[in-house]
DNA sequence: TAGATTGTTAATCGATTAACAATC
DNA sequence: TAGATTGTTAATCGATTAACAATC
């Protein structure tokens, strides 16, 4: 219905924590799950994980708890992580040898279909499967392949105008892995994942 | 002086990001910035940032803005980014390859110094410079080399016993690369960085 | 039924922003 | 000096938590 507001962006970032430890249970076997025992998992207060699921709808039961398989499936639901998600990744370096090699993406429905590099002496040769491509040729495999995610591992100079190449073929989310903040039209999402920053903020403390 | 109150978490974590943009401007050879041209870069409001950077001195001046030089190294200062690290990395599959090989760590001061597994098929074989050393190995060499950080890339299932044996060695924060949740003392700090998480974050809105 | 846990409300807590005196 | 921008205050905004009626 419109006019309803939308769910904070704070809580949308806790759902696939929430999935993850779900999918978890369900390896092992646990079919009810209270929130009481999943924010101790978590490190997550109770009340914020009701309050946050409450967003979506009720899939608890009073006195019970919730069953696992079914907020799993209702969580992938709400993510669209029950569907595969076609990537173009951009950047055919050691970074997006080491992207393209790993089996995580595809295991949870996300499929690089294309690689990019704007360097000629690597176009035309291979990466894995898949030939490495000219970066003219994007905007045609977006189409193609209907591409709305992409990977970036490129080095931070290239960043921002790879991130506006990509916005101007179409696609709709990226994942930088370039250590620089990138800027994009507010339709488009971008999250940055830089192990450099992550290890300072820590540093800070000791 | 004590009994001062802390800087909130999430000014801490703002730093690196300003830290990342100064580096920048010093490479393109900008002396002075202010908040609002900082703001612009980094999509955060000019408030924002004068009122994080206030946390830790006055490092501006009134009508001009704030000398990038002077405000980098304050920053490198403040992060402990001004030294090397020296760190342990768990797990010598594929990610701990990749980890091992990128080349981010050693430029910004974080030196990967050993490497673990737990696998005898792996002990003692190579991983670059490395020897793959037993886990029981740890506890002595995070004396030896002064370990305060590690950087863990083992399977989900792995990720906690292995975050118990770091803790217990005395290691005080980790990058957690495994796709798990896992629990520390209040004086340990952890970090996950996780690529599927992030990419579900923004299927959310697609 | 008695016990347990949800979903939700209201209170609390904390973070962001707007505005401006101070001052370079 | 006039113009610009800081550092800081107070107001606003939003997120978390405690508590409990509803109910399985």
């Amino acid at each position: 219905m419109p006019g309803t507001k939308p769910v904070p962006d704070i809580v949308v970032g806790r759902l696939p924590i929430y999935l993850r430890a779900l999918t978890r249970l369900l390896e092992e076997g646990q079919q009810v799950v209270a929130s009481k025992e999943l924010a101790k998992r978590l490190g997550i207060s109770s009340a914020q994980i009701r309050k946050d699921l409450s967003h979506f709808g009720e899939f608890g039961k009073q006195g019970k708890g919730y069953e696992v398989a079914y907020l799993r499936d209702q969580l992938r639901s709400i993510l669209h992580a029950d569907r595969t998600w076609n990537m173009a990744l951009i950047g055919a370096g050691d970074l997006g040898h080491a992207i393209a090699h790993y089996m995580e993406f595809e295991k949870e429905g996300f499929r690089i279909v294309c690689v990019f590099d704007n360097n000629p002496q690597k176009i035309g040769r291979r990466l894995g499967k898949f030939e490495i491509l000219d970066m003219a040729a994007l905007p045609q495999k977006v189409r193609e392949q209907e591409i709305k995610l992409a990977v970036v591992a490129v080095p931070a100079e290239a960043a921002q105008s790879v991130v506006d190449e990509l916005v101007r073929a179409g696609v709709k989310a990226i994942l930088n892995y370039a250590p620089a903040t990138v800027v994009v039209p507010p339709n488009v999402h971008v999250q940055s994942i830089e192990p450099v920053m992550y290890l300072q903020r820590m540093t800070y403390y000791l």
